[in-house]
DNA sequence: CTAGAATCTCACGTGGACGTGAGGTGCAAG
DNA sequence: CTTGCACCTCACGTCCACGTGAGATTCTAG
């Protein structure tokens, strides 16, 4: 596949794609002319990509942690780095549910006073 | 208070309190020489900030919502905007929960691996 | 063979939340 | 009165995940 079915189908631009590789995320094949030819499980590796992204990791950070999410397989190093990723995942999503439980209570008042 | 001490007292730096005042989220009054005067609620009003800021807000948003966090009085549109980023951060809570758990599946096969 | 998508490689632009000097002023202590 | 630290105002720099042309090449349809 070609790079814009690539982007179509897991929905991203083509210039993230071409950023994905410069950062070594995803590295194509390439045609004979010089195309990048992507293989199937490209949309899953970037559906990880961005949802590693989402949850703030660095693009060091995802280069060092892409390999293992395919294989499975671990290094010590990144062992190491899922756990702290993991505490900080954690802690994030406790301070958005403290966020949430504010917002929540403007609202119900503002909804009380409303009625 | 001056500057330096509610940057002490809040954590964050001298900059970002300029910077937080030319963004119209917290304007301290001044001194006969032009320094800046920080009330002691200012404090928490930092507090609110930064709690906003790690939630994806950004300063224009919480510039809209920060008066309704004071007073506990909402606009319609302040609370068409507060379900709104409750829904956002609603969304985004699920998926870091979700990444959560791809990155826990990966520890523990490898701590089976490793015992 | 040719028109026109699609893709290619530079390489500069963007937005947000500050960092970081440069050069000048305010203020409490000795 | 002066030392010296904290504070002031510009204003350019930074980081990161891309956006956005410019100009050339490759691939596909007729």
């Amino acid at each position: 596949m070609r790079i814009g079915e690539i982007a179509r189908r897991s929905g991203v631009s083509v210039r993230a794609l071409r950023y994905y590789e410069e950062q070594g995320l995803l590295v194509p094949g390439r045609s004979p002319g010089g195309q990048r030819e992507y293989s199937q499980d490209a949309v899953q590796t970037v559906r990880a990509i961005q949802q590693l992204y989402a949850a703030g990791l660095s693009s060091r950070r995802v280069a060092e942690l892409l390999p293992c999410m395919d294989t499975g397989t671990t290094t010590d190093h990144q062992r190491a780095m899922l756990k702290a990723e993991r505490d900080r995942i954690r802690a994030q999503i406790k301070e958005l549910t403290a966020t949430l439980a504010r917002l929540d209570e403007l609202v119900d008042a503002a909804d009380r006073r409303g009625s």
